[in-house]
DNA sequence: ATCTGCCAGGAAAGCGCTTACCTCGGTGCT
DNA sequence: AGCACCGAGGTAAGCGCTTTCCTGGCAGAT
């Protein structure tokens, strides 16, 4: 059934315009060798007219270089990942480069076969976007892959993790979570719940770490009752605003660790008809594109994702030169209608 | 200062077992062929000490066969393409295939650099995912250019192209405006302005041609001056919100032909202090997930994102036996809370 | 004991390119 | 006129795999 059909190649070409395929090919590439014009018509002309595309892989194997990059996150769909993508594949193309896009699905098994097919693929560089996990065996297991990667000539770039083999990008989690929390604690709030990702991701560990380190300065405690663990997803925040309001009743604010859960945790409380801000305030982490949106707007931390993308992308494509590089990414409170002074009765 | 660190190949690893590459290659690919238990284990071994990762590049010019496959989109972090991407994604990695996602930023030039690569690197197929354009110069390029990669044994699959060479998933564009017109008519009302996207995709004219028709069979017409083109996001939402507004100030209702416009207009008129459904009703398209997020909830026409993103990509994955196919995406109305009657001085 | 048959394993021929190296004809010099 | 030199174009050697075809050793049959 799989016929194949009479595929083009380079010496269909040459032997069409009455070369080497040696002339060919450095016409074609437009090599520095000097080639007469008249031939250089005929090739180009031949090209043309038997609509010659040539073969990456063997350009690729016989030429040393590398050229595609390729790119693992979470989930492009996600929208977090979504505009780190967009900076990612930004200046990609301005390099010309072509991205390849993978999805883990905040698995780490996929992640490793990853990694595995994008060396296999000899790409230039991989940039690895998304939060790492409490994982030893996994984290250990991927620090040993992207080594091996690195040691075969490729480079490697990582946003927001932690285990950093080779450049990063580092987005001041700890310090978004400290402004958050300090903004809640400002308006006089005492009794806040908070909305978490998924235990195993450090991105959740390291926000929540600095929620506390604002309690702890405002001399308050979060404690494991306030906190209540899911998916880092619209979902996540329904369920989680929902248990956390069950579980104590005099909560007033709620911090959710990223817009997402945010935007579900405004869901559930509009849908319970308790009031944002009035009642309870509301902050996200982020500051996604909805934020402005949803009624009333967020209140959260903008961190500049795109920017972030960008950067990373750069950095993974600058020369080999140097030591590995980690810059940090500033997370800016960003104050909307979400969050307003705890109300009288809240104490 | 690019010194090529000692890469390790198949040749490597067959003499470290001690066997030839044939047996090696056997081993790894694990091949019908029988081998002996021992050198299994030997060559297993070599892989793993010399952390051998193999070549794909060679592997796929050794082998005939294609594995990855290409999507072109405009941009995978507009939340249209997010869903349709996952839906792809999804269907690939079921079938172990490697996906190349290229934007394409709405580019024509770029779309065809994108077919030259994805042919270039020999995916097995093409995903073309996105409004066509009304370019007949572009179009004609984009379909010889398809047409040569199909006779080069690739697949091709389109969503939403009028100009299906190969398999198609069309959503009911023309459909679905015809929906939101008729659900805005029979709710009374009958200055109706349209929020469209750019003139020249053909998206924005097939649904406004839906929209069209409500009108005619509800013996009302859609003048041009109830018509504003803009970009097909937030921000062309609220601009061809805002201009819609002052050009017919006895609008009660807003089509924006897909949900970023339609959130965007709801901006507008919150800014505006207009009472959204009260004085003017608001409907959008595509439903989208932040739809159900926004206040109020965005009435709009809901089209299966991600499954026609799982329909396109088994098309274009399985065999290449058969005639193209083209099959219809179902649009189907949703409505919430931004359309209502048209108030009472509306006429 | 000799022959046939079978099968595990190896040699080698590509896959479609790029490029180092060689060839050969023409030019400028003595 | 004879020489060296130069440079456009061709020859061929890979790049790292897969796979066809061949080899040689062994078991079973006669």
């Amino acid at each position: 059934m799989r016929y194949s059909r009479p595929v083009v190649t380079l010496a269909d070409v040459a032997r069409h315009a009455g070369v080497s395929t040696a002339t060919a090919s450095r016409i074609i590439n437009n090599s520095p060798k000097p080639v007469a014009e008249h031939l250089r018509e005929r090739v180009l002309a031949a090209v043309n007219e038997l609509q010659f595309v040539p073969n990456a892989n063997a350009r690729q194997l016989a030429r040393a270089d590398r050229s595609a990059v390729g790119v693992i996150v979470h989930d492009v769909s996600d929208p977090y990942f979504a505009e780190i993508t967009r900076g990612l594949q930004r200046v990609a193309a301005e390099h010309g480069r072509l991205v390849i896009i993978c999805n883990s699905y905040r698995d780490p098994e996929r992640e490793l076969a990853y990694v595995d097919l994008l060396h296999a693929h000899r790409t230039a560089a991989i940039v690895l976007a998304g939060s790492g996990y409490h994982d030893t065996a996994a984290t250990a297991r991927l620090q040993h892959k992207l080594r091996v990667y690195r040691d075969a000539g490729g480079r490697v770039a990582v946003v927001g993790r932690h285990e950093h083999t080779g450049d990063a990008i580092v987005p001041e989690n700890e310090k978004g979570g400290y402004l958050a929390g300090d903004a809640l604690y400002r308006l006089g709030h005492t009794a806040i719940g908070v909305i978490a990702g998924p235990r195993h991701l450090t991105t959740t560990t390291d926000r929540l770490a600095g929620l506390q380190r604002a309690a702890r300065e405002h001399r308050r405690r979060i404690t494991s009752r306030h906190v209540v663990y899911a998916g880092f997803d619209r979902d996540g925040g329904v369920t989680a605003a929902a248990e956390l309001l069950e579980r104590n009743p005099a909560i007033t604010a709620l911090a959710a660790l990223n817009d997402s859960m945010a935007v579900g945790a405004l869901a559930c409380l509009r849908e319970r008809g308790i009031d944002v801000p009035e009642r309870v305030s509301v902050i996200g982490f982020d500051d996604m594109p909805v934020a402005v949106d949803v009624t009333p707007a967020l209140s959260t931390v903008r961190l500049p994702l795109e920017e972030i993308g960008m950067r990373a992308m750069a950095l993974a494509l600058r020369g080999g030169q140097g030591a590995p590089t980690t810059e940090t990414a500033a997370a800016r409170l960003v104050l909307r209608g979400s969050t307003a002074a705890a109300p009288p009765q809240g104490r």
